[in-house]
DNA sequence: CAGTGGTCTAGACCACGTC
DNA sequence: ACGTGGTCTAGACCACTGG
């Protein structure tokens, strides 16, 4: 036979994994970027020796996890987080009759402050290593309906200020991948009922006690690397927290 | 060429799509039985005329939404709602250090009613049409942490009986299944945040005024038929609602 | 029109589970 | 040893997109 058996290869591993990982690392080392086409599934045939078959599995898993868009007769492209189908993938609080709005952000806190140690646990940095808080207040229908604390190890972060954040035009996780080379993949999320402090209910306008919908969100980059925790509070008086609101195949 | 061509096909879909339907049928008319395998890949493809690559399409697409189970080496097996892996596809609720348990059920209340508005929207019946209603209370570490209200439309569940209920050995989807065929594939929810009211505090052993997080669940059968409206009531001071528990590839 | 992804074929060898 | 699913090959035709 001349082609490769099945299973073993130089690595070990699958074939269609490491193919996976090989355009992972092209994109890491911005062979290609988010945005733009990556090579036809011909042609990554070629360079990395392997059928269509094996391709596009490794592809089709990639454009599954959100890292590529598949876009029939165009090309494959590598995903950014400016994309309008991204921002619903993170952004589950909708209207309670099912009406999507985007959120009006307004920059409410912003500055340095050393990891507590659950802080420290979830991001899996040292405790007492800074990190950088900021805190957004998210509009729906021109009402502040949601509290955004965001935290973030400083180290990944470097030289973010409050400029950014204030002129930032599209999403956070945007501004992540684009000034500081940080995706987001994968969003692992936690939810509590809370009633709200004496802050909470004066930034959102309700009375203190007022029931909260609490989500504690851990958010991953590539290989399980955790780059952000945010607690958000949410006044659900008129809106919900929805699972799954992609639409489906 | 003596194959038929790449698309067309008799009924003008796709191929893959037409061979998920129709193993979907044929657990419908119960050729092949929950619990019970199917054929092997091989005898698929000769039993529907299509090649392996078409039938490997059709199953993966079939497992990963969690109709049929594979298992290297034994065979593929028509999913029940008793195996294990099931229960926390539908139960999110872990302990805030992330141990998981599975929760004790107490039967509170069985009835019949009247469907309301919003719920005969939900349930796609008729208004004021019957529904059963069960109240369900779940305990996790001998402590009440949940309060279910399941609403279902009672033409879909004709003899259910509290006996059966109090005597259930699995879970209720289980039931569903095994007594009245109808097979829950696909939850959708929605989360808020409310306070207990005095019926509720009573019931979870906790002060009026507790926050509680809501769930309400809208459960689907086949072809996005709704089976099921469930409200649960969650004492989240211990425990907490975790998105995607599954764990990863 | 040429090029892309989407689907499909008809096989092959491998790792795993059971007998 | 045998049958299962898991992976892989080396092509093919189709539908869609763009020039």
């Amino acid at each position: 036979m001349v082609g490769r058996s099945a299973v073993a290869n130089p690595s070990g591993a699958l074939l269609y994994k490491e193919v996976k990982r090989k355009i992972i690392d092209a994109v890491h080392q911005g062979e290609w970027k988010p945005g733009g086409a990556i090579p036809s599934e011909t042609k990554l045939c070629e360079r990395y020796g392997v059928s269509m078959g094996t391709v596009r599995k490794a592809v089709d898993e990639l454009s599954g996890e959100g890292f590529l868009i598949r876009q029939q007769g165009r090309g494959t492209f590598v995903s950014t987080h400016s994309q309008d189908r991204y921002l619903f993938a993170f952004f589950h609080v909708i209207r309670q009759d099912g009406h999507k709005e985007y959120p009006l952000v307004e920059l409410v806190e912003f500055g340095k402050a050393k990891a507590e140690p659950c802080m420290a646990t979830a991001l899996d940095i040292k405790p007492k290593s800074r990190v950088l808080r900021i805190v957004n207040k998210l509009s729906l229908s021109g009402a502040p309906v949601m509290l955004d604390e965001i935290l973030l190890p400083e180290n990944l972060f470097l030289g973010m200020t409050e400029k950014m954040l204030r002129e930032r035009p599209s999403t956070l996780y945007h501004l992540y991948q684009e000034q500081f080379g940080v995706t987001v993949i994968r969003p692992h999320e936690k939810l509590r009922a809370v009633l709200a402090d004496e802050v909470q209910a004066r930034l959102l306008g309700v009375s203190i006690g007022e029931p909260l919908l609490l989500i504690i969100r851990t958010a991953y980059s590539f290989r399980d690397q955790p780059v952000e925790l945010r607690r958000s509070y949410v006044v659900t008086r008129n809106y919900e927290y929805c699972t799954d609101p992609m639409v489906a195949t």
